[in-house]
DNA sequence: CGGTTGATTGAGGCTGCTCAAAAGGTGTGG
DNA sequence: CCACACCTTTTGAGCAGCCTCAATCAACCG
């Protein structure tokens, strides 16, 4: 590990994005295809590979033993995964396509090595780890303290900011959404009947709807006001800089 | 960041206490006391120092702008905390003293030089970080999927096999608990009148009590039943080598 | 002893769940 | 091109888990 790495940063922005144009050169030459709902990463498979997506969504999810399941993490495209296993033991928890999704894979062993040679490389690894922390964290609120109009709202911006992040808007107001209304149920912690009413409230006072598979944020000031209470404090300019890359 | 490092495997146990070990040169003299209640890192505070634990039990909190407030991460003796902050840019979020507690200070500068040069140093940060990391998984499946009660048994369970670790048992059937009601009830996203109720149903079912700031579990199988689905698969042992240090 | 903090209990209400059924969409095979 | 199966969305009715508000009780402390 080079030496002490400030995220969130917007001088670190250019930094990052070199750092994530580097990976290309590490990974496999031939990107692989997921269909949806097909698993990427099974439970408890230690293999030799880190991933970055490149199209489409996939999720981490938790089965539990009487049929509930529970998304752990959200990947969208830019997004590294599995990236923990290049320097660590293997997640018990399955990574699963929730659209058709093209995954590039990137030898642990390699990139290990880069990490270690490039602080830029470093930075890349580092600021998707602890990425994912922040969210894990603001889920957690979210899941602890939100009601279900909240954590629709945030979770709808939250891929909003990200989404437009990766496309070099600062968001965007209409994106396409993979996710079946139980997927999204077991996402937010509800029901997909109550994510379904919950949604159909938001649509009837036009806020946002989900129509054909895509979101559609018709008031924004008026979502960012349900979801405020759930927004952290953090800088959240940083991932900006993969927008370039 | 030395080569790749195995968590959670029962042969690395002893490296994990060596680790542990090596860091009682890097603390600063004289461990710092806080009384229950008190700021021991300041939300947003830019610090530079990583803690350990000796005594008492501290949590990391997020404070909602309409005073609710959700508790992301609790820590007992013998953990690390504000550990990434080694490595990256400081936490959002503010850490308490749950109880009066005793922590030592370690110089973020040596700690990563030590992290650098000895393997032993480095595994047991890492440990700590992935650690940290599937409690927060286990956290949101919590929080996303379990009813009050599961969540209850569930996280006394989760102390006790910790505590238990750190003090060399198995399994500490009985321990002291500072938190009030009302803080378990931020910690498990529930109301602190709902929290007592459930407990008082646990009490004259005769699977646990909590009298006077401690915890006993009477019946460790029923409530052991009860969590049962929100328990992860990940092989728990590692820490127990954190035991012997 | 008054004041404060935390535990406990009650009554009542709302959010979100369960069960169930119908409607819309999509792909497949005849 | 239709018929069928399957998946997803939508809607209804009823219920329960958890919350709110509020009051009482217990413990501790100056």
């Amino acid at each position: 590990m080079p030496t002490a790495i400030c995220l969130h940063r917007p001088e670190l922005t250019t930094a990052l994005a070199n750092g994530d144009r580097k990976l290309d050169d590490l990974t496999a030459p031939c990107p692989r295809a997921f269909a949806a709902g097909t698993t990427i990463v099974a439970q408890g498979a230690e293999h030799g590979f880190v991933y970055r997506l490149r199209t489409g969504w996939v999720g981490r999810v938790r089965q539990l033993p009487d049929g509930r399941a529970q998304y752990l993490m959200v990947f969208l495209p830019g997004d590294l995964f599995a990236i923990k296993s290049a320097f660590v033991a293997a997640h018990p928890d399955a990574v699963v396509a929730l659209s058709d999704a093209t995954v590039e894979r990137l030898e642990q062993r390699r990139l290990r090595e880069a990490f270690e040679s490039d602080p830029e490389v470093a930075l890349r690894c580092t600021w998707q780890i602890v990425e994912e922390e922040r969210r894990l964290h603001n889920w957690v609120v979210s899941l602890g303290q939100g009601s279900a109009e909240e954590r629709i709202a945030h979770l709808l911006i939250e891929f909003s900011a990200r989404l437009g992040a990766t496309a070099g808007t600062a968001q965007a107001l209409e994106y396409p959404f993979p996710l079946t209304q139980d997927q999204l149920g077991n996402v937010l912690g509800l029901t997909s009947v109550h994510v379904n009413r919950v949604l159909r409230r938001l649509r009837e006072e036009g806020l946002v709807s989900i129509r054909n598979r895509v979101v559609s944020i018709h008031d924004p000031e008026a979502l960012e006001r349900i979801a405020e209470p759930l927004r952290d404090a953090t800088v959240q300019n940083a991932g900006d800089a993969l927008a370039a890359g």
